[in-house]
RNA sequence: GUGGCUGUAGCUCAGUUGGCAGAGCACCGGGUUGUGGUCCCGGUUGUCGUGGGUUCAAUUCCCAUCAGUCACCCCA
């Protein structure tokens, strides 16, 4: 058999690395959990139809079919696909569970999604995500849009990662100041706006001109519009220097205040007003998230979501949501091309119990259970070679400590082979620093 | 899905104007008859991404393919 060779865009860690990704959904969902939101986990399918949706994600969707399924058979595998990220199986739960469920109802998830893109750095095919979503029924308050940015700020700052910026809009604003300088299709004049940071104002304005039918004025305005940011509500004074009223702009503008002060008040320069922020699924109705990686900015959003008024309703019953997603995988995958997170050891193992000769590998397996009992991470030398190259097998794996079982009725020893100190211990007495008992992520 | 660049040892990379494949690090053995790391000596790295084609001869040239990466698209 010739060398298997990898899948593009469908990541796999080493053991060190998927120790420090153990380590990265740990600490997000404990962060999760402290604010009260109950997991969940949804199958990976969901019917084609519901996926399809969405309009332009469709070519991303992997659909899946039997092998051997019959084509002219009734419709049941193939008309499943694998989903291609979390809030659409969710709404789907929710209007299927609606019954079940307490609402307002938070819950988190943390789950792998499938798209069919063209891979490259940061960008994969098949990855983590860690969402948390709130809904309710008929109305969802406010309130619930400004947690979101705090939830992530805690969860992302238990991390040891570089800091990271939440920047917020709310689509009422734009949709509301395009209606407000008459122009009649605020879709394509969002699309024309996002993309000021890759083609620039000119390029902008000419897009706004041909595609959403702006003239000189109003493709002005739209440019002045995008180019406010500011960290706390100072961007509504600029929005309202621009001179342009709507019902809708100013519901937004009072929507994003609340978000950018209340996270103010949370955690100051987390949250910033960024009236060009456009992107994320076409479902998002209102407020709309996207996190910066201070230091990888260039590879775009580690953390995305929004409010979604119209995702899940069936007949009369509507549930409004809003929820926010951290790209887990990317994360990870920018930070580990950087060299920028780092696990003390490769193994979860902290002790490693020498071997004297085969004949004793028995006290050895002892010496490691009454340590294991105790909670102690340990494993048995494979070997009974030279103490020396014991010692190298636990030095290669950064293993902290080599136990050395007494000989004839001599006490055990236990040495700390990075500073070389042995001292006499016990098996059921003989505790390692805390700092030592788990890897370290850094 | 479209286009560009790249692919040689576990890692970082040399190299062959087409003629038996190299260095450093890592790894293994010894110096060291039961305690590693430093040091010294010695040793192994490999379908030259994969499959075809041209050629007396291909790792080198051509085509395809896979993978990585970049831009577009889209987005975590």
């Amino acid at each position: 058999m010739s060398k298997p060779t990898p899948i593009s865009g469908f990541p796999e860690w080493t053991p060190a690395q998927r120790m420090i990704e153990q380590y990265v959904l740990d600490r997000i969902r404990s962060t999760f959990e402290l604010y009260g939101f109950a997991p969940l986990e949804t199958r990976a399918v969901e019917p084609l139809d519901q996926l399809l949706r969405k309009g332009e994600t469709s070519k991303e969707v992997y659909v899946i079919r039997r092998l051997h399924g019959d084509p002219d058979g009734p419709a049941g595998d193939d008309a499943l696909g694998l989903h291609f990220d979390l809030t659409v199986p969710f709404a789907r739960y929710v209007l299927e569970n609606a019954g079940k469920l307490a609402f307002p109802f938070r819950r988190y998830q943390i789950q792998k999604v499938w798209r069919g893109e063209r891979p490259q750095e940061g960008r994969y095919r098949e990855f983590v995500q860690a969402d948390i979503d709130i809904v309710d029924r008929d109305t969802l308050a406010t309130h619930h849009e400004a947690e979101m940015p705090l939830v992530i700020g805690d969860a992302l700052r238990s991390l040891p990662i570089p800091p990271v910026r939440i920047q917020v809009n709310n689509r009422k604003i734009c949709e509301g100041f395009y209606r407000g300088v008459g122009l009649t299709d605020p879709e394509a004049a969002l699309r024309a706006v996002d993309k000021l940071d890759k083609i620039g104002p000119a390029g902008v304005a000419e897009l706004l001109a041909s595609t959403a039918g702006a003239s000189e004025a109003q493709a002005k305005a739209c440019l002045a519009l995008a180019e406010i940011s500011a960290p706390d509500a100072s961007f509504a004074d600029a929005v309202r220097g621009l001179g342009v009223s709507h019902p809708l702009l100013d519901e937004g503008v009072e929507e994003l205040v609340r978000v950018v002060e209340t996270a103010a008040a949370h955690s100051p320069g987390l949250c910033v007003a960024d009236l060009r922020i456009a992107r994320g699924l076409d479902y998002y109705t209102g407020t709309v998230y996207e996190t910066q990686l201070l230091g990888y900015e260039r590879f775009g959003s580690v953390c995305s979501g929004g409010r979604y008024d119209n995702l899940a309703s069936a007949g009369n019953a509507r549930f409004p949501g809003v929820g926010i997603s951290i790209g887990v995988t990317r994360l990870l995958g920018l930070l580990f091309g950087a060299g920028a997170l780092s696990v003390s050891r490769e193994v979860p193992t902290c002790v490693l119990v020498a071997v004297t000769n085969e004949e004793l590998r028995a006290a050895s397996d002892s010496v490691a259970g009454a340590l294991r009992s105790r909670g102690i991470p340990t494993e048995v030398s494979p070997s009974a070679a030279k103490f020396g190259k014991q010692i190298r097998y636990a030095q290669r794996r950064g293993i902290p400590y080599v136990w050395f079982p007494g000989a004839d009725g001599a006490p055990d020893e236990v040495k700390d082979i990075r500073s070389g100190e042995q001292v006499a211990a016990a098996a059921g007495e003989w505790t390692p620093p805390r700092e030592d008992l788990k890897p370290l992520v850094s």
